[in-house]
DNA sequence: TTTAGCACTCATTATCCCTGAGTGCTAACG
DNA sequence: CGTTAGCACTCAGGGATAATGAGTGCTAAA
């Protein structure tokens, strides 16, 4: 059943009220704000709380959204808020200033939410399932220490220097790498075993174990990669609300959002228009989060994977504000990923009009 | 003047008492562990009032030790803390499991001090000061993608992946290669100027922009590397304590503890034996730190240079544990990064006996 | 020097009461 | 029939008061 024009306004008056100021808002503020009497809404608002939209905190109190009241407004009620020119070229100048590893990016991007939004944020990248290595790529330093520099089939990179108690020649570490790359690449994790390094390292011949200790960090980044990270940035914003001055709410949320393989194995839903999400209070599955809103978006990390950035606050969230921070966010990041060349470089050398890049 | 050896028996007492408990500790409760009535200990506790080491709550509350009564359990009184060798094998395996880049380890490390001793902890890298890139690797990957590696004469290692919209050779990466490492090494983060990048440039000629695109990157990474950089975990913890029951005040902290900037310019002291400090109360410079406590461990990060870690908590902190691990921490923290070979190789491929490494 | 005893202090907790914001209901009004 | 004025009712919040009890300082005796 439809609600009428009237119920409509009222419950989002309420809503943006109650939003602005955490108070319960009585019937008296919204007569003033319409042209009606006190004893008319609150009609509507017995109304209202009979089909769910609205809680009393107690008898003698204003009302309060339901979470299905929030859900009503953020569906039908509530207006998509632009961010500025301004406010949008600030976010993706901040996102473009730090052109470094994925992983980084994302933890920036985190903190930045948070602080954008003065809610705890996280951010969750891929979780890319199986992942392999691609090449590995040893650069000699020196005579007795080298790079490992491994690549996997979703492009990622990761390094590592090592150093090594004897001498090493280039011809030495060019056999390695040969090798390396012929035995393991492709190779998912549980496929890398310890006999197929026994077996490489037996060919390597007098090798002092590089192998192993070359596929054992190749192992640990594959294991690093294949599982989500987690990223979390500015619990403290929790207790600025009002509705964590009870510490041990606070405490428990806190917990919650520290525990990384918790908030990992968060199961992510299908996000809708804008690539956002909002979960309201009990819409969430985690028990942890029944009466807190989460608000999503996804990004585009490339090859198809996605990530997502998160916001975490009390169900009195200002939703159009955060969707609309977080979904510029995400998209900047996506932007971020996508093309062909960082945009830094342009920032930083315009003087002379060299490359010819997008 | 010394205090007579009685004196500090129940000062002992109420330090450790009140770090159990949170509880000021009255007469009674002591005159039950030593063989005398609580009037004589009313007696001594007022005297130990009186020189500064205890405090009264309020008139009819026990009492509780000053910071310069921690001080002196901490400097005469405490039992340093000795680790059963279970805890060190394990506090030394998980650090070692992960063998990543430097700052990941640290950033690890925090998070593990944090949850070992039941307090927020944070880490430090060194601080470099100048930093110079000693090296420039390009990888080619596929036509139009290459990685650069760049290594810095502090031994820190970055990477990244670029993708570009037109097609390279290997003989054109192998030539910007050598005019980066002619042109671009062992330069400090100013000498970096746009116009160095502009002669470079003109010399490689058609290259799209190549050289300021790596050297653009190069420098975020020096500029990384030169600021300390901070990593914080478990300020979740604080509220577990009953003197941050108070939301303002765990507040307060907390958001010290997210500033990273802050952090970071925290100025160092020297270290006492054990390369651990403790710093009570009001002895910390950082005005949000007076009423609670630091403890520090420094480490060496290889090439001199020194990081630190650090727990904060109450000025009631279990000192003796606290110390015992983050010391314990941190020297394997030093241990990882001064050895020759990561000893994980072995831990996951002791089957086959290859190598003769340390 | 130690101890028993006693008067005193004061945070904590419970109880009570008042106030005021807000409600539901009813009856009158247009 | 929708709207409004009026009125009795509810109940959280805040202040005042009192009782409780843990702990103290001081004094006088052992």
């Amino acid at each position: 059943m439809e609600l009428t024009e009237r119920k409509k306004r009222i419950l989002r008056i309420i809503v943006e009220d109650y939003i602005a100021t955490a108070e319960p808002v009585g019937s008296k503020a919204i007569s003033a704000k319409l042209e009606l009497s006190s004893a008319t809404i609150r009609n509507e608002m017995a109304d209202l709380e009979e089909l769910g939209y609205l809680e009393k905190p107690h008898t003698s109190a204003g009302r309060v959204p339901s979470p299905r009241g929030y859900r009503l407004y953020v569906n039908e009620l509530m207006e998509e808020q632009r961010l500025s020119l301004e406010e949008t070229r600030q976010i993706n100048q901040a996102l473009h200033t730090k052109m470094q590893e994925l992983d980084r990016v994302i933890d920036q991007a985190g903190k930045m939410v948070s602080q954008l939004t003065n809610y705890p944020a996280f951010a969750l990248t891929g979780g890319t399932g199986r992942v392999v290595v691609s090449r590995f790529d040893l650069i000699l330093v020196d005579n007795n220490s080298f790079i490992a520099v491994i690549m996997t089939d979703s492009r990622q990179v990761r390094n590592k220097l090592f150093r090594l108690p004897n001498d090493l020649t280039v011809e030495q570490l060019q056999m390695l790498t040969t090798l390396l790359n012929t035995a393991f690449t492709g190779k998912t994790l549980e496929e890398l075993t310890p006999e197929l390094m026994r077996v490489a390292e037996h060919a390597a011949g007098s090798s002092y174990g590089l192998i192993s200790i070359v596929v054992s960090f190749a192992m640990e980044c594959l294991e690093d990669l294949e599982n989500r990270s987690v990223y979390t940035a500015g619990a403290s914003h929790l207790l600025e609300h009002p509705e964590y001055q009870d510490v041990g709410k606070a405490q428990k949320l806190m917990s919650y959002l520290a525990d990384a393989p918790k908030l990992s194995s968060l199961p992510i839903p299908a996000m809708g228009e804008d690539n956002t999400r909002i979960l309201i209070g009990p819409e969430n599955v985690a028990e942890e989060l029944k009466d807190t809103s989460v608000v999503l978006a996804s990004y585009d990390i490339g090859d198809g994977m996605k990530g997502v950035i998160g916001v975490v606050g009390p169900t009195r969230m200002d939703y159009a504000r955060v969707a609309a921070k977080l979904s510029c966010v995400a998209e900047g990041l996506s932007h971020l990923f996508g093309q062909e060349l960082p945009p830094a470089g342009q920032d930083k050398t315009t003087d002379d009009g060299s490359g010819g890049n997008a």
